[in-house]
RNA sequence: GUCCCCAUCGUCCAGUCGGUUAGGACGCUGGCCUUUCAAGCCAGUAACAGGGGUUCAAAUCCCCUUGGGGACGCCA
């Protein structure tokens, strides 16, 4: 009976992609596990065969293996992406455990805590439709609660189609305990004689999930705060069985820019859609971390370790918070920063084809529009100027488009510095043309182009800015990018000197 | 309509036993750096929803109002 281990289980039905609520809802009760040393189960809560959704399995199992997120019992995803089971309280699916839910709704039968409806869907929606008109609460008003048992055993006879529903106890004061709320008390004429097993044969939400935590010894419900409501309800089922309920923690929903629930509405919310737009998982997880609790400390960026060890429910918060994108992006700007030269690469890569800037072609990287092999030392190099001027890999594309251009095309007003005029532009672009020229490949590092053109500058008396904005312009045609030396070396003397010739003829 | 829940800068969070110039972060603005944009550093902007209590003292405790959210399915 006592047991001391804590157990928490996220329940998740099949019927999508995995919303980031979804995940944060996961993300914290996984927190809570590994900071408590208790166990993390995942059951899959199928009982709506309407809405099964093919692939959604696979799908929320691959989400949590991208975030690093793992079960220790239930479904996992074998490594030729097969679906299995693990654990002892299996199984863990729930259309694999209708015969558990049969007997167990017999007992309540028999503890006359249950009875048989036979209502035709029409009647409730008439009776429903009545009671909103007088705007009354809508509620089942109870026509089968009291038939006797040869009419229930007659009408089950005839095969007439029906539900189970609660016998919900009249004139009592339901309270339960919330972790995150405190107490919260609601009373049962409030309440509906709800159901229990549907006319399908399969257990509503309710009755399958009660029946389960208990079966699987789960000691703490975290969920979000939509379930709130349901929990007296809850609640009232574990007593009719006789069975001690688990602590419940209601978690706050995250919200949209409007202050209203964060849906599918909003456009784009899926896990999935946050990786494709070029998010790291460190990313994501620190900030829905932070959204709605926090450590008491002014520390903001958190790896899942570190989240794992100062989590507790004691600092999450009651109200819901906004997903803000701008914070998103930057905490994915401070994690792209971060990351090795080479980790950096891997992740740009399949952006830098998205764009359509470089092809893959028999193992070689292309650059599509000059044809020309590049090499992923040299690629590294380009990628390293941009590093911290990105804040999600979406971007790399546009912002290095400029290096895999063949002509670059932008107005030749633009050489012009603002302090200075064309003809001073024209001039130090010739100065620097033959400069460059004069210098050896091998020698083209950025370093000592600075020392060669600094050194030019001051030799003629220009302003920095009056040579080194044409030349900036003239290597990237863009009016914001890295250091022109740096440019110059990623691009090598060929293609340096082919630039500033280029806008050479472009201002004469 | 009924019930439940919530309420500190525009946003995310500190402020958990009542006493703070109400703090940090994002954003925004300005500055430094500087050839541009980032990054970095520095500075500024901005909040206790309102009203009553309790108290020597309230963002903090209590009540009301207002505002917001959620639930009221044979969906979860």
């Amino acid at each position: 009976m006592k047991s001391s281990i804590i157990r928490v289980r996220i329940a998740p039905s099949p019927t999508g992609f995995v919303h980031v609520g979804n995940l944060r809802t996961i993300l914290y009760n996984y927190l809570f596990a590994i900071h408590e040393k208790g166990k993390f189960i995942i059951r899959i809560e199928d009982t709506d065969q309407s809405r099964l959704v093919p692939g959604a399995i696979e799908n929320l199992l691959q989400s949590l293996q991208w975030a690093g997120i793992e079960g220790e019992e239930g479904p996992y995803l074998t490594k030729d992406n097969k679906v299995k089971e693990r654990g002892e309280f299996g199984p863990y699916t729930q259309s694999a455990r209708l015969d558990i839910y049969n007997t167990h709704i017999k007992t309540l039968l028999d503890k006359n805590k249950a009875y048989y409806c036979f209502c035709t869907k029409q009647r409730i929606d008439d009776l429903r439709d009545e009671q909103r008109k007088q705007k009354l609460p809508p509620k089942y008003d109870g026509f089968c609660r009291n038939l006797s048992k040869t009419e229930v055993q007659s009408l089950l006879n005839s095969g007439t189609p029906h539900v189970i529903r609660f016998k919900m106890p009249e004139n009592k004061q339901v309270i339960f305990e919330d972790l995150i709320r405190g107490q919260i008390s609601v009373k049962t004429k409030d309440m509906d004689d709800y159901v229990l097993i549907k006319s399908d044969g399969f257990p509503t939400y309710h009755f399958a999930n009660i029946v389960d935590d208990h079966l699987m010894k789960i000691t703490h419900v975290l969920r979000g705060d939509e379930w709130i409501a349901s929990t007296p309800k809850h609640a009232l089922l574990y007593e009719a069985f006789g069975w001690h309920a688990p602590v419940f923690a209601h978690l706050p929903v995250l919200l949209n820019k409007n202050g209203k629930k964060l849906s599918k509405r909003d456009g784009d919310v899926s896990v999935q859609d946050f990786i494709d737009k070029g998010y790291l998982k460190e990313a994501i997880i620190n900030f829905i971390a932070l959204l709605g609790w926090n450590a008491g400390t002014e520390q903001e960026i958190y790896t899942l370790n570190e989240l794992t060890k100062q989590f507790s429910l004691d600092n999450v918060h009651k109200s819901g918070a906004v997903f803000d994108v701008d914070k998103l992006d930057w905490i994915n700007g401070m994690y792209i920063r971060k990351l090795s030269l080479d980790d950096f690469y891997e992740q740009c890569l399949p952006y830098l084809i998205e764009a359509k800037l470089i092809i893959e072609k028999n193992k070689k990287l292309v650059i599509k529009d000059t044809g020309e092999e590049i090499k992923s030392s040299y690629l590294k190099n380009i990628l390293a100027l941009e590093q911290t001027r990105i804040k999600k890999f979406t971007e790399v594309g546009e912002v290095l488009e400029f290096f895999f251009k063949k002509e670059l095309d932008y107005d030749p007003k633009k050489l012009v510095w603002k302090k200075s005029n064309k003809t001073d532009s024209l001039k130090n672009l010739k100065l620097l043309e033959k400069l460059l020229n004069e210098i050896n490949e091998s020698d083209f590092s950025s370093e000592n182009l600075k020392k060669l053109i600094t050194a030019l500058l001051q030799e003629n008396n220009i302003d920095t800015g009056s040579m080194l904005w044409p030349m900036r312009y003239a290597l990237s045609g863009r009016d914001n990018s890295p250091d022109p030396f740096e440019i110059a070396q990623a691009l090598g003397k060929e293609k340096t000197v082919e630039r500033i010739n280029l806008a050479i003829t472009k201002l004469m």
